[in-house]
DNA sequence: GATGAATGAGGTTTCATTCAT
DNA sequence: TATGAATGAAACCTCATTCAT
């Protein structure tokens, strides 16, 4: 199963699931996404052989995808603020421009059909972009927190900037300035 | 009245679908639901007469009880940091004490399936704990953030906590300590 | 089963399930019909133990109600045409005074939820105005139409005159005597 | 396209409609129609989206069906005489040779699951028909009766013709012309 | 006798997936 | 390979009827 002959097509129907998810929920129906890909229904079972493994395969893309971001450009001989600042505000930015990627990004998160193999993929593509989070979490391991909490975190902390970012397009760049303060003081 | 519609049915609706949503999502069949409350399937809809009504309840319930939790020995005349303690502590045990009932909540938070007048009615039932968080958002104003945001950075803060917490549960209780210290370092 | 305590609930059912089938077809909810009648929903089966039993009732009842309407000041010694014209009128009368039980009548009647008994007791039910059916079927027959014949036609014929009728309330009585007429040029 | 919609089995649902529905009101479940026409469940509503969708198609199709049979060697040319019997005669052949066919149509008639846009629909299909209809309508006028009333009194009074029609097979043919003679005498 | 909560079969409709074309 | 018609399990919800109170 899943030969795909044409990544356009497979392309189009990774981002047509992004639309039709971020409207509908994980409860989009297969027809609708292929019918906004421009594809039979049936073809999307000749590039993904289940609902699941297009949720699964959607899931590492949109990772791949943030992560292309954060780590272009990526600041990596700054100091750790400078680094962390970067992560911060790369990944909002994406965030912010795609909202839809993000919704459908949070919905995947939450729910349970991504298998732990998925999961597991989707770790290890944060690339060049660990080392600093690495250092992050040294510094939170000095305070007396676990492994990975630092990281968790900032996830949080870039959901709950996020939600106030899109409400206030305006005062959006000082929001995320000063959000990224607080996360600084937190563990300077 | 020939029998007065049970509240004890009610709740046991109620609860399986706790347990039945933490299990299988929003998407849980009622049926399945009814079944696990031992009572028949159309029974069910005599108590709520719309699966989403039923989401909705029991989203306020959860509301309800969560707030019930944190309101309880609330220290009214403490400190601001003594309130927030209380606030992130009792919050993290009930969460912790009924991972389910955290899950489901979280998962109808996300979902597009809660009414605005479910939405409205549960930020209305926060009671005595209004005040310490009014508190910590002119902190936050202090520091250039948006009205709102000093609770939605708890909320993330304390996801976080959680999902370690549930994993090392021996580590529990200094976990939640130093978690609260970094939250508070963040506004102090 | 059925044993009618108080004729006035008995009544206040069959009034309410002519207003709830006339608006919602014979597949209207014997619950609704029971609370618009102010009862309980289970009392509506003390009444009648079936809602087939119930929509048989509801037939007969009808029936009876439109013949004594028919049969009410009527001419028994008039000629023919003055009897038939009185059968005419007065049913087309009750029709429009009470055109949800016209309604409900023409719903049952083309519906397969009435006995072979109860269409039987029905048809026994006409009274005095046999005897001048009788004499138009005679009439009927010297012009080789069947048995019954006259009657069904002068139904037919006042089934169409009531559609007419109810659209244009102002020309009612010209109507109905106009196509009276043409009624008994027919079979004059 | 890999296999077109087949108009066999969009018949064959039409068909088993008309049988299903004949024997058990409009009540008639869409999973027996769709066994009867040996199609799944499922399929049925590719065809029709609705089961008042597929009312409506079916009502139009029977109309469809009559007139057809109506205007097939109609005598445009004939008197009015000969254009009326034309029509009272070629309706009940057709209406006796399928009686479950006039039984659906009328059901669905008295029915309020036609939208006004289907009404609409089928009155626009007589065709060549309308003429003589129009010619009857002035003679009707001439008699003091609405515009629209010699049609409805054609069409009651065929329906009384059915039923006897239906009953006693042998003396069809006498009894469809006396019944015209009865029609045409009110009208000449 | 009256009540209305409880029942569960059955109704319509959706949708992931298969497969003939 | 691509198509979309076909499938049928399963979802939500309704409702006639029963029966404890």
């Amino acid at each position: 199963m899943a030969r795909p002959k044409s990544p356009e097509k497979r392309s189009a129907i990774l981002q047509a699931a992004v639309e039709e998810i971020a409207q509908a929920g994980l409860g989009a129906a297969t027809a609708d996404i292929a019918r906004r890909a421009g594809v039979a229904s049936g073809t999307l079972f000749s590039y993904f052989s289940t609902k699941d493994e297009l949720l699964g395969e959607l899931y590492l893309e949109l990772k791949r995808e943030v992560y292309a971001c954060i780590n272009a450009e990526f600041p990596a001989r700054g100091s750790l603020e400078v680094r962390a600042r970067h992560v911060w505000s790369s990944f909002l930015s994406w965030a912010l421009e795609f909202p839809d990627k993000r919704r459908v990004s949070l919905l995947l998160n939450v729910s349970d059909r991504l298998s732990p193999e998925v999961r597991a993929a989707a770790a290890a593509l944060s690339g060049p972009l660990a080392p600093a989070l690495a250092e992050l979490e040294q510094r939170a391991a000095r305070r007396g927190l676990p492994q990975g909490f630092a990281t968790a975190f900032m996830g949080a902390l870039q959901e709950a900037t996020m939600e106030f970012a899109l409400k206030e397009p305006k005062r959006r760049a000082r929001l995320i300035e000063n959000a990224f303060a607080v996360y600084w003081r937190a563990f300077r």
